[in-house]
DNA sequence: ACCGGCGGGACGCCCCGTTTCT
DNA sequence: AGAAACGGGGCGTCCCGCCGGT
């Protein structure tokens, strides 16, 4: 049946979800609601009764792709994993394609920062969170300093990989990665 | 004869250096030709006559803003400065508001992924001329080891720059652009 | 059970009041079935129960409006007033801005001249019935003259009062307010 | 050849007149700008060359269509019509149909007070040089009295056209314009 | 022949009146 | 009576080409 209870958040999460994918693909301006609304297998008016415009869902859509990368490095975590292998996870040959699944600020910063200051907002919230997360693989988790390091390594992946991304050459946007990874592993050893 | 011999040079380049701003403070696809053509004293009908499309504009705006980033990095060598002056002048609070005439990288990096293959080649190019200018500065100067610690520099200076402009609290701006500079140095010291 | 009976009625009731209110505040045209519902405390879903369509929503505000303006007069006349009270009371600063409240002639008429044969016909049973109650105040109650000259002086003070919203220049319109009440006595005394 | 000299002016005056008869015709906020264009022969983005916004084109249609009518009405005085020749043609039956070519204030006044103050002053302009030409066929033309006297004539032409026009029997029409004529014959009488 | 005025479609976001299912 | 979605249209703006004027 159509209009089960719980029916209404489905369809507000799976809006989110395909957001989510086609602003870290295409970017935020360049994605048009009509587009997002069809992937969703809705119509476009479907979309005001969930949001109250499009600055509204670009919020609620970068929030969720931090939740989900944060997450995502918390399951690594559980796992065991250490500094090395979570730097060799972002910074991967496979991330740089996969856009539409891959970091948020990588796809997205300078666009975050053209953002009001409610975005901006929601986007701080979610970068803090990840950086908790991601100071916690580092030798004093839970220390100022790690927190900083944390922020260091991050602002390196990110740019690193934007790097990777916008040059041509393959082979390039490769070594680009490699010495990426023996950096941010020596701002990890301190 | 009405205009100048030159005079078409000059019009294309107002254009080129109006769009090198714009883009770089709105992004470019959601900066409009009319706005750049109205900025640039002209009427939208001029712009075809000097370019085929709003992509070769990219390309042009992209590869003359690496351009003066690059010679103003030069004038800077020739002023004899080391790489920490270099690293800061880049991660300036300054710099985090000035995007449109900032370093086109930090504003637009994750666009330029998205740009076809032409648009990437002149970047790339732009990109490697950046980071030899950038690679005299290290102890070893000329090798592809400097060249390569850098690629990780750059890398580290842009992510961090955006991740300063995302973020909604000035005084974690702040924090941020230092703890990457001093990260930054840290990967200039081997 | 949970509903009263009754309770379909006075929602139906609070629907009318709303749009009738809107109507003259807004316009038809302009006036939104969801802002209604929303002002009405209510859903889009209940609206179809009550109404067929918006025109038939258009037809019942609109009689409901005069009515309530006949009653209006009706109550003035119990209290003893002339027709000098009544033109002052039409014709009357305060009801520039109160359009929300006001005559729906003056706040609707061009546009229910655009609406369906339907809607028309309830506004003229509103318009006579209001023609007759203005009517008896007149020096012959009653007379086919007296009804005539009634639908005159309606005429008069449904485009004065227009004129005097329409204009920019507020003491123009109160110029324009003072001219027609005295027309209007002109008009009453034959 | 389509670039003429004066080949924008003429575009833009045939939108606007287009415009000023749709509105008349429709009322405002019920015309679209694709209808508008499209009987003008014109596609959308032809609009936006010629006016800031929709509000701009309203502005200008309604100037526009006064100054039709006051010209109809100075061509009428110089053919030597009297006022009562002037309140017929004002107050005849064929003008109650023909409400696209006729007079704009029995068309949209209830409108036109709720557009912002620059579309009131626009029409306000017009208004008065309109009842300066009809003033000009009363007793004692330019006196502050004629210009009055114009006033309440015209406010009840107008408000006598409108309730002609929302009433749903024809007869019953006819009947009320006839009254309209005679009550303004009145009112020009002294 | 260069320049640019002017127009063409398409699409952007937003919101409408309406229907369907619970 | 509510919840949810539909399809179409509102205005505004996009990028781009067709032509005349100088």
């Amino acid at each position: 049946m159509r209009f089960d209870k719980g029916h209404k958040e489905n369809t507000r999460k799976r809006i989110i979800d395909v957001a989510s994918g086609r602003f870290r693909k295409d970017g935020v301006s360049a994605s048009g609601l009509s587009g997002i609304m069809a992937e969703a297998g809705l119509t476009n008016g479907a979309f005001y009764p969930h949001f109250d415009s499009k600055e509204t869902l670009v919020r609620e859509a970068l929030s969720s792709a931090l939740e989900d990368q944060t997450a995502q490095l918390a399951q690594g975590c559980e796992e065991g994993i250490d500094i090395e292998e979570a730097i060799r996870r972002y910074l991967n040959l496979a991330h740089i394609d996969a856009s539409e699944e891959g970091c948020p600020s990588a796809a997205l910063l300078p666009e975050i920062g053209r953002q009001p200051d409610s975005t901006k907002q929601a986007y701080e919230q979610g970068l803090l969170a990840y950086l908790r997360q991601l100071a916690a693989l580092l030798p004093k988790p839970g220390s100022r300093q790690a927190r900083q390091q944390a922020t260091a390594i991050f602002g390196l992946m990110v740019g690193t990989l934007q790097i990777a991304r916008a040059v041509s050459d393959p082979s390039l946007a490769q070594e680009i990665i490699e010495k990426g990874v023996q950096a941010a592993l020596r701002l990890a050893q301190e």
